[in-house]
Order: structure tokens, then sequence, then C-alpha cells
DNA sequence: TATTGTTATACTCTATAACTATA
DNA sequence: TATAGTTATAGAGTATAACAATA
């Protein structure tokens, strides 16, 4: 799966020093915990990070361009190409070129796709949640909450 | 800075499907924030960011073996070596054979190393309380406790 | 024989630049 | 001229394997 995320920013941990850890300290281990634990789950459905990414960001708007999709994953805009092509060689993803601006073009899921996806998304969640049971109710409304203010 | 920690396990992102993002989802990206923040800091101390985990790692704890530190920040024990020696020819570290076990060699902080590391640090530290600035004190607490619960 | 540190090699990932086709 | 997509190339980062020294 992806070894990048973290491996990168992953690399950071515990400072005994300081009243708290640096956050990256803290985010950077428990994203390399996510991808260990996400990997395997990837791998039974037949889907690399990437091409997950994709798909969880490919919704029910059937517009976007390649460079846009790119973009909102995190991702170059050339890193994409091989992942699109396998995803619809697969049958998985559907690219067609726009009306009404023939360069660009236009990605959406199939109905597999979909199937796909949501499958390997509730396999992940459900992973997941074995880790966030560590958390109260209340912790844990509130870490989800805090995440996303901090996006 | 880090480029790959990021990069790898940091592209998935929402999804628009479910009652709650995908973990990694959220935590990715937030990592690559972090990274994009502290990359000019750790920039302007001179540090690159493993090396900036190798001083984090390092405290009054004489002791330890290379691979243990490298296994510690995540990394392999060949990847941190070249680290090593540059923090070392730096007056940062100091790498000495270890008397009972002269295969191992024995880490430690300088006064120097340890200047840098707190400055670099609280510097770091700083930074992420402007972006830890957007949760309430209730919030940021329970966050902060959550994220350790979670590692 | 096993382990620490090291080096060298190969492999993966990623970014850069250059090309095409459209606009 | 500028932009979307693509391809090819080069570079960085990482892991694998092999080596020397010590246990």
């Amino acid at each position: 799966m992806c070894t990048c995320l973290s491996s990168v920013q992953a690399g950071i941990l515990n400072a005994v020093t300081s009243s708290r850890p640096d956050l990256a300290a803290m985010i950077g281990p428990l994203g390399r915990t996510l991808f260990a634990l996400e990997a395997p789950i990837l791998d039974a459905h037949g889907l690399a990070m990437w091409a997950y990414a994709v798909l969880l960001n490919l919704d029910d708007e059937p517009v976007r361009t390649q460079t846009a999709l790119a973009e909102a994953i995190g991702a170059d805009k050339t890193r994409i190409i091989k992942i699109l092509d396998d995803l619809t060689a697969r049958g998985l993803i559907e690219r067609r070129p726009d009306p009404t601006d023939r360069r660009a073009r236009l990605l959406s899921l199939t109905a597999e796709g979909r199937r796909l996806r949501d499958a390997t998304q509730a396999a992940i969640q459900a992973a997941e949640e074995e880790l966030l049971s560590r958390l109260t109710p209340a912790e844990r409304e509130t870490f989800l909450q805090a995440l996303q203010k901090l996006l």
C-alpha cells in the first residue's frame, strides 16, 4: 500500500522533553498505523492506495478534470494516469471526453466501481472502528470533530 | 522535508458516501499539512526531517543502539547512517563504541545538539499551536489525549 | 552462528520536462 | 498563447543483500 504517507511524514516521534509531543510526532506514527491496518484490506479488494483514493473522491458528480482529481487527493496529475487507465480497464470508472471541451475527460464511477468502493470502505472503517474503540464515545466524537476542524 | 510520509499514506481523502470520512482520509492530509508547516522551520534550523526525528528521540538516556533508534523513528537501520554521520560531524550527537559490546554504538546528544533540538521544537510547537487554536481548550485537550490513546 | 554497523545495489515512487490535441 | 492529458526521463527515497567486526 502506500508506503509514503507514511514514510515521509511519519518519522517524527515522541519528545520526552516538552510538555506535549509534537503534533506531527503523533500524527505521523498514527498514519503509519492506519496504513498498516488498511494495506491488507485494500489488497484483499484488489485496490492500491491511490486507486482507492480515486474511487473515494469520485461520487455522483459526473464531472471533474483529471488534474482537479489529482489535486484533490494530493497527487500529481501525471501520477494518476496509469491508475485511471487501470481502473477504466477494470470497468470501475468511466472516462469520456467532455463535449464542451474535448481536451478534458469527465470521470465517473461505474456501478461496479461504486460497489467495490463501498465494500472496501466498509471493511476499512470497520477496522478503524476497532482502533477507535479505545476511546470513550465522548472522546471519539470530539476527536473526529477536532480532526475535521483541523483540516 | 519529508516528501514521503506524506506522500504515500497521504492520498486518501474525504468520502462523501459514509457517515464519517475514513480516519486515514483525515490523518493523511493533516499529516501533509503539518509537514508543509514544519518544512520551512526545519530548513531554517538546518535540519532534515529524519535528522530532527533522531534528535527528538535522543534524550538523557546515553544508551541505545542504532538499530533500536532507527526502529523507534520508523526508519530502516541503513537509512539513518548517513544522517548520524552528518549529525556527528556537526557536533550535534556523539557516537562512541559501547565498552561492554564493541559492536554497538552508544548515541547521545551533545549540549549543542540539545540546544538546537529544543529551539527547533519550540518553533515547531509554536506553529502547531496556531493550528490547534482552531479548537476550544476542551477540544484541544481531548484531541491530544485521544491521539496518545490511539498510539 | 547471530548481531551491529556499514556499504553497495536495485527498486519504487515522485517530479520535471517535453509532446499532442484542443481551445 | 494557454490548458488537459499523456509520455519519457531523471531524480530522490527506500529497501535488499552482502560484507566486516564482534559476540
